[in-house]
DNA sequence: CTCGATGCTGAGGTTACCTCACATTGTGGT
DNA sequence: ACCACAATGTGAGGTAACCTCAGCATCGAG
């Protein structure tokens, strides 16, 4: 089997995994990335974060941005708020609802690979992830194109 | 950036190039594999392939592997026959254009990465590439549970 | 010969994307 | 100050690749 053939199959498989361990936090995994995003970006205050913003960082289309935070709002865990200093702009937050959720969703992620040792991953020893890490992270920033075009 | 994170989004951009490259030849990415696995294992006959068969390869549901073999016999390329042995199956096999797509799909995709390189991996040395597939296999063996249940 | 398992498929759903068109705004050049 | 052009977000509509559930035909074991 190829690397391209692995890696396609094992993204499914990952996928699955983590689609049945957000069931409970009603997440489906794209959400729970988006989420954590808006977190990271917005951590420490001063930058806004605007759907386009976003889309680039997860590597998808604007359009695509607006419909995973119409999803994100509708369950109360983001808010969006006119940019004060760009009138067509839409700065997103968490809510204090959305704060909350990720807490629990990083102590059960946390929880769930010290307990069941699970993770996917898990095979590997520490320095054979490190190593695949290292390499996946060579091949995805050689050529950053999103395939968004 | 997690292990898993890259993977997601290293395959989805692979799912992209590949999308891409197929474009020409009317296939989406899982026809093709499917077509190459129905090559697969019909090559030496004497075993038949049955779509229960090709789900299970595929790793998807057998439902699933109906709708890819629609696709493919639409496009005249896989055609179905009632097996002799049981009435309830349909056995899988090639037809001559089948046969056809698929050298002429090899070829292309020879040429490709040896004129363009712009195989995504291209970053990679041959040993960093083979080091990156013995992991991937290494994950991929340990918990073969298909995703599908 | 009956009965539960197996093989395939119709119907209908979901996720996670996409493009295209459009109204609003911001901006750089003259 | 004006205008062409770019950028922001979103409605409308689409796609690939899956899924489950129900149902029919057939098979194999008892």
């Amino acid at each position: 089997m190829t690397a391209g053939e692995l890696l396609t199959m094992l993204a499914r498989r990952l996928r699955h995994l983590r689609g049945q361990e957000l069931q409970p936090f009603g997440l489906t995994p794209a959400q729970s990335r988006a989420l954590a995003t808006v977190a990271r970006s917005t951590h420490r205050d001063g930058e806004e974060l605007r759907l386009s913003g976003l889309a680039e960082r997860l590597g998808i289309a604007p359009r695509s941005a607006t419909e995973v935070v119409d999803a994100l709002q509708e369950k109360g865990l983001v808010q969006r708020a006119p940019s004060p200093t760009d009138r067509r702009a839409t700065a997103l937050s968490l809510t204090a609802e959305g704060r909350q959720l990720i807490g629990r969703l990083r102590a059960a992620m946390a929880q769930a690979s010290r307990e069941k040792a699970d993770d996917m991953f898990s095979v590997l020893s520490q320095q054979q992830r490190d190593a695949l890490t290292e390499l996946l992270r060579t091949v995805a920033q050689h050529d950053p194109a999103a395939p968004a075009e």
